[in-house]
DNA sequence: CCAAAATATAAACGAACGTTCATTTTTAAA
DNA sequence: TTTAAAAATGAACGTTCGTTTATATTTTGG
């Protein structure tokens, strides 16, 4: 055989990406083989390597794709810094939370399968997911600083932030309980609590769930 | 060669054991091979299947013995209820920072590697972690009996709590700007916040880390 | 229009994989 | 003391791994 008619590398390229993705997010980077990904992608293994020199440079531009795109979708619609850190900080919630539930995929690969990346390329990504952090501590910062908020420490507290908005995707189902809008209002309130922020909480909700 | 003198097998299954927990934390479980395990454990290959039937069955029993483990090290000594639901709080942070953090190849194999788990063994896991969320729970739902906290919603809040705390490994080092004494305090803030507790805040700490 | 680049394939490479086997020696139970 | 179980080994099993090679066809730029 050889080059089918009408055939795109652009397309081949995106969809073995695709693939790449929902398979590394399964089952872990190490547990995908070229051979599976080629299945699913619909080419012969060697077809591959006519868009990524190797397995892990498939990886590499599956998570500076999600880290880039992330980035820029934030810094696209962000609230003013004169809209006051408070206002800034519920966007960020209400940001990370739709961007992330509509990747659950990327959000996997991206905190599960950084170690499988070679050194130099960790730090690539590593800069990037540094440059979203940035963003967070700014608007703590700010707050700090025009006394909305009164975190105990500014690191600490974003990165106890991320880590719970992170973990959302680890238990969070549609269909279940809660939808995504009740995330976003809990989430809210959470987050500026950490942050120490004079804020009104919501009207206290039911309690559905018991312990246990 | 045969079997060397005074050989023990429980003492040969622990190795067995222990090596595997430090590669699979560092590598995942897909990547490391039996070979290695068996080289840094000090046998052949072949001598590993004299204790685990297969390599499945190295994870779950280091899985399960981190979960039991960690579950009677927290009923050992926990307050009693009656000495309330905030100083239970206070203890659940400190016991788990502690506990976890004096293991920390375990915490990244047990919120990693699930996953690489059978159907079967990872429903085993999992219910146990389930345990430990509960006791987590049983606390906000007696603060919210007692009238002490106020928290939005209890499973929400009770999952937040966790990602936060486990999160810590995956950027606190030794050595660093803080102890681990400094992360207790700043963190049961934290919590005692998103618990929605009526608390004494902390004395306001300087800021020693600027944002970005 | 034509040469070169791009895109695909089948087949094969050597290496590594998890596991099994036959065998040997030590330990522990009867 | 005898004997079966336990614990170890080197060698090998068939399979799969990531990748390369040789080759064929399509697309595209000058």
């Amino acid at each position: 055989m050889a080059r089918p008619v009408g055939t795109k590398g652009k397309d081949t390229s995106e969809r073995i990406k695709a693939c790449s993705l929902r398979l590394f997010a399964h089952s872990g980077y190490a547990a995908v083989s070229m051979r599976e990904i080629a299945l699913a992608a619909g080419v012969a293994p060697a077809a591959i390597y006519n868009h990524f020199a190797t397995k892990q440079h498939i990886l590499l531009a599956i998570l500076h794709s999600h880290m880039t795109e992330l980035l820029s979708a934030f810094e696209k619609d962000r609230p003013a810094p004169s809209q006051g850190a408070i206002a800034r900080l519920q966007h960020f919630v209400c940001f990370h939370i739709d961007y992330h539930s509509a990747r659950p995929d990327q959000v996997f690969l991206s905190y599960m399968e950084l170690r499988a990346l070679e050194a130099e390329n960790f730090q690539l990504i590593e800069a990037l997911r540094r440059d979203y952090e940035a963003h967070l501590k700014a608007i703590l910062t700010a707050g700090h600083a025009e006394q909305s908020m009164r975190a105990c420490d500014i690191h600490v507290t974003a990165m106890a932030i991320l880590a719970m908005l992170t973990g959302i995707s680890g238990w969070f189902r549609e269909r279940g309980r809660l939808s995504q809008t009740d995330i976003q209002t809990i989430y809210t309130d959470l987050v500026l609590r950490a942050a120490g922020a004079d804020h009104q909480p919501v009207t206290a909700r039911s309690q559905h769930s018991a312990a246990g």
